[in-house]
DNA sequence: TTGACATATGTCGATATGGATATATATGAT
DNA sequence: ATCATATATATCCATATCGACATATGTCAA
């Protein structure tokens, strides 16, 4: 065996710092291929091919116009890292040290008083 | 030349299935290598090997006790992975939907009566 | 010191991947 | 039909990376 097998997932495929800007230049908006080409500076068969990484994995969506094909970003291929990422926002918001602290609180008020009322 | 620069980043440390299990398993609390080994089912070089480049980016912390290496996750270094993502969630969010309805509902006020008052 | 245990590092082979270049395919214009 | 434009695919090379295995390093015990 070799490398552990191909994962063609979102969490692959934004580990690109080119995909990834490619993906922050359609956040813009929709654009032909053309247009990523110039605004990233690659030539152009490797934006077809980040294109193509981008669109296995749902990332963006392509639509053809003319002999054009116009690509926009499909961010909902993304929740996946979102939600693994958010699992660990606890080491850095503040949000939940306030909310460990109000927690902390309720149950020192609980040792306190152990009755219902 | 060929693959762009090596990215040892979070992204990068994260696109890797088995990372992203280490740091499952350190999310319930500090661990020594072998117990990684025992719950991946890895060999110990490769989850030494992993344990390194989650170190190098940060993702994870050591701590000598005896002869065991205790590591733990250290979740602020996913921080840059959540923010940018994060950017996107606008496409999958009820949240973002609503404050675009009443954003354009806002708006349409506005057209509706071009006056100051 | 010797030996057992815990972990890190080095090497190897297989494969994946990105960029460069050439070429194929598709569409529109003449 | 011919040609230009837009994009996708194929091939090649260099390198990165994973797992397997061997081995080095470091620590504790006797």
């Amino acid at each position: 065996m070799a490398r552990a097998a191909t994962t063609a997932d979102a969490f692959n495929a934004v580990a690109e710092p080119r995909r990834r800007q490619i993906l922050d230049i359609l956040a813009g908006g929709e654009r032909p291929v053309n247009d990523l080409v110039g605004l990233t500076g690659l030539a152009q068969p490797q934006v077809s091919r980040h294109l193509r990484v981008l669109r296995e994995v749902g990332a963006v969506d392509v639509r053809d116009q003319g002999r054009q094909r116009l690509y926009r970003i499909n961010g909902q291929a993304l929740k996946p890292i979102h939600d693994w990422v958010a699992a660990y926002e606890r080491s850095w918001s503040e949000r939940f040290e306030q909310l460990d602290a109000v927690l902390e609180e309720l149950q020192a008020e609980e040792v306190d008083d152990g009755s219902d009322e």
